[in-house]
DNA sequence: TGTTGAAATGACAATTCTTTTACAAAACAG
DNA sequence: CTGTTTTGTAAAAGAATTGTCATTTCAACA
């Protein structure tokens, strides 16, 4: 293993003013940093770079942090994620966490601090990679029933009352998503903007036809779905069971 | 794995209304809990008890925070520690992260927030303890059969209907990955990664032209592959029985 | 050196997935 | 009812990924 190789620092900030101080900062304690100045570009680098840790301002313009936050966590579970932000209510802080933040700081914040939460983030990082196996990241929870389905998150398949279906990247995206949230309607802006990485205001059919197929692999019978429902207007609802 | 053995926390906190305050909630959430009153109680607990995670007050009587964390450091670099604190300046709290804390928390602190960093902070070690050697094929029984071929790893050399065959170091490499991943798909690049130590973000049809071979060794029909199926933009999947 | 064979690359074709387009059907408001 | 908006669906167009082959690189070896 190549552990000597500099670590890679993604930084989503858009205050050019903050993200320089901070990656001039982390840059002379080794690292490898890039910065992103919005939540679009963000993700772009993201997928691109595989950074190893993510320092995520909340307050972005554009897409919000927090739609970055949920995007990634879709596709990487594990990824070191320290959120910055300038509100410092308990409420944000909250909210921040729950969605699988690894740590929280408020600006004004202390810059040795900062660097200290960092290192100690990726110190823990290396040792989960070290032990584990690279792919354990996939084989923790992976099954999930519903209905008379069953999906393998850590394979791409599912099986259902018409046997067994590859599924593909869009459509574990867009499960992962139902899931996570099931019960609460999910418009197609915010399935848009999460699951696909799209910035506001675009409108297609894509959803739509997304909200077909899945209908058809697993509801008894999709003109009458019963677990991918739609709601008039707020968009769709995922219900496990009915 | 015992993951579902509850979580050992050791809370060491001279205030009895916030350690019992602390205690219940992290009971409630399904934790087992142990409170100790002083820093030599503590010590007593952490050796016999061995507890997944502690909490610990920094300002605490007799032997103070800052000891006990010395200490425990120098027998256990990795039991995650969360340290409370009435002071609330810089200074302290770098002194600790110094010192191989993992989270850090003033008091008057938010009870949400300690619940969530603690589920954070476990949740990670929980995946650091995780074992599984991805090169696991290593050991032991080297030969190895499926479908209509058998594969001997400690000569290299392979029988298939098409007759002997001679695999090359790489062919080999990438043949243990896939047996010990079988029904996981494997992107190109983590193969890259792991069969090629390149690191991540090299885009190139290498991984492709040796599927092609190992299709052309051990499939009855490449065109229709069995074993080595692809799965698109996930990667390739070994199946032993189709 | 030149030869050899494995390994890697790059171009292009074949395939599969995604998005758009277009329109029908359904839900709603008045 | 009737006009408007929203949702459902199929099929065409567009992108992206994968399969294949010819070619180049590279290192071992005679």
């Amino acid at each position: 293993m190549k552990s000597n190789d500099r670590k890679r620092i993604l930084l989503i900030e858009d205050d050019a003013h903050i993200s320089e101080g901070i990656a001039l900062n982390l840059e002379l304690e080794g690292y490898e940093v890039k910065i992103a100045g919005n939540g679009i570009e963000g993700l772009k680098l993201w997928k691109e770079w595989c950074p190893h840790l993510l320092i995520l301002d909340l307050m972005l313009p554009g897409m919000d942090g927090m739609q970055i936050l949920k995007n990634i966590r879709l596709e990487d579970e594990r990824l070191p994620i320290l959120i910055l932000s300038a509100k410092g209510d308990p409420a944000d802080k909250i909210e921040g966490f729950v969605d699988g933040v690894d740590d929280y700081m408020t600006k004004p914040f202390n810059l040795e601090e900062l660097l200290l939460r960092i290192k100690r983030l990726l110190l823990r990082d290396q040792w989960s990679q070290e032990q584990g196996n690279p792919f354990a990241a996939d084989e923790g929870e992976t099954l999930y029933r519903f209905g008379a389905n069953e999906i393998d998150f850590s394979t791409g398949q599912a099986r259902s009352r018409n046997g067994e279906i590859e599924l593909t990247e869009q459509e574990i995206k867009l499960l992962k998503l139902f899931i996570t949230h099931e019960g609460k309607p999910l418009s197609r802006n915010k399935l848009l903007e999460i699951g696909w990485g799209y910035s506001k205001g675009t409108s297609t059919r894509t959803v739509d036809n997304y909200i077909v197929r899945l209908r058809k692999y697993f509801e008894e019978n999709p003109k009458e779905p019963e677990h991918f429902k739609s709601r008039r207007s707020l968009g769709y609802v995922f219900t496990a069971d009915p």
